[in-house]
DNA sequence: CATCAGGGCCCTG
DNA sequence: CAGGGCCCTGAT
């Protein structure tokens, strides 16, 4: 699908923000369902069943943000849906947080604070709504980067859409209610393993309209926590992702995955193993209710200095 | 060639 | 609440 005509707006977020840091995660597996360089961004984006291209540029500074939003349609578009298009693209990429307490905290912390400078603003972000994330998180759950990638990109061919806009080419996941009539086997044809059970019957749930992601956002985080476990195939690390990025809570680094224990081992104690209990409780001690924002900004950091030299140790816990 | 564990989760006992 | 089984794949 081709998306021809566009509409711009701005938005301001709170002050001070990084653009980069904030729309592009290059911990995350690579996808189709996004594009990046210096300071534009591109991704699809689904309000209510229609799909908008959006492209998204720094138009600001870390002291005085700005950012435009370029919203491509096909047919046509209301202003209803630029204004929900805003809030979401607010919410997603929590453009309006308010990071003084966390600053602070950093400002004290003698050993990394080169790093939290060097992000400043940044935020936690999730370009999807809940069951796009979900998705994303089931394809992770007992996988290396190689599968992941292949099974994400066997179901967005099978059943995502892909939107051509600015020169670009954007895939977007398809809604709960396109697999309906999609049986547990057709997904499993995929060669999704397993996984084929999740996706089916979260799909169902959600297309029954069983949750309410607005809500969710809206709950405390042991309410929120408890919600998102009651979900077929969630289990307490896609909690944990799913409270990080859709529902920004700061504090959510309580489960840690044993390949994440090594590679915090190394970043926190140049160490190749130290026990879970004490990184936890190193980390909460030091950042309290920013725990997994904190770890969020460190973590990011050094996947970005992977893109540009060899770190032997990660390569090594990175299994591709 | 066979075996195994992996960027978890469900289910059972 | 500990442990087995699950899909597929690349590594050994």
């Amino acid at each position: 699908m081709k998306l021809a005509h566009r509409k711009t707006f701005f938005i301001f977020p709170s002050s001070p923000f990084h653009f980069d840091g904030t729309f592009h995660k290059p911990s995350h597996f690579p996808d189709k369902l996004d594009d990046w360089e210096n300071g534009k961004y591109w991704q699809v984006i689904r309000i209510g069943k229609k799909l908008f291209g959006l492209k998204i540029e720094n138009k600001g500074e870390a002291q005085k943000p700005k950012i435009k939003v370029s919203v491509f349609y096909d047919k046509g578009i209301t202003d209803n849906e630029i204004g929900s298009i805003k809030q979401e693209i607010i919410w997603r990429f929590d453009l309006n947080a308010d990071l003084k307490e966390f600053n602070r905290l950093a400002k004290s912390d003698k050993r990394f604070y080169p790093i939290f400078k060097k992000w400043l603003g940044m935020r936690n972000s999730s370009a999807h709504n809940l069951y796009e994330l979900l998705i994303v998180a089931v394809v992770l759950q007992n996988a290396t980067v190689r599968r992941t990638v292949q099974m994400m990109n066997a179901l967005l061919d099978k059943y995502g859409s892909k939107l051509n806009f600015d020169d670009k080419e954007i895939s977007a996941i398809w809604i709960p209610e396109k697999l309906k009539s999609v049986s547990e086997q057709d997904l499993r044809d995929l060669k999704i393993g397993y996984r084929a059970k999740f996706i089916k019957r979260l799909s169902q749930d959600f297309a029954e309209g069983k949750i309410e992601e607005q809500k969710l956002r809206s709950l405390d985080q042991e309410s929120a926590k408890k919600e998102l476990l009651k979900l077929y195939g969630v289990g307490h690390e896609t909690a944990r992702i799913l409270l990080f990025e859709v529902c920004h809570q700061y504090n959510t680094f309580d489960h840690i995955a044993p390949w994440q224990q090594k590679i915090y081992s190394q970043l926190f104690y140049n160490k190749p193993l130290v026990s879970a209990n004490k990184i936890r409780n190193d980390i909460k001690k030091q950042y309290g209710d920013y725990s997994m924002l904190a770890v969020h900004y460190i973590w990011e950091d050094i996947f970005w200095k992977k893109k540009n030299e060899k770190i032997k140790w990660l390569e090594k816990e990175i299994r591709l």
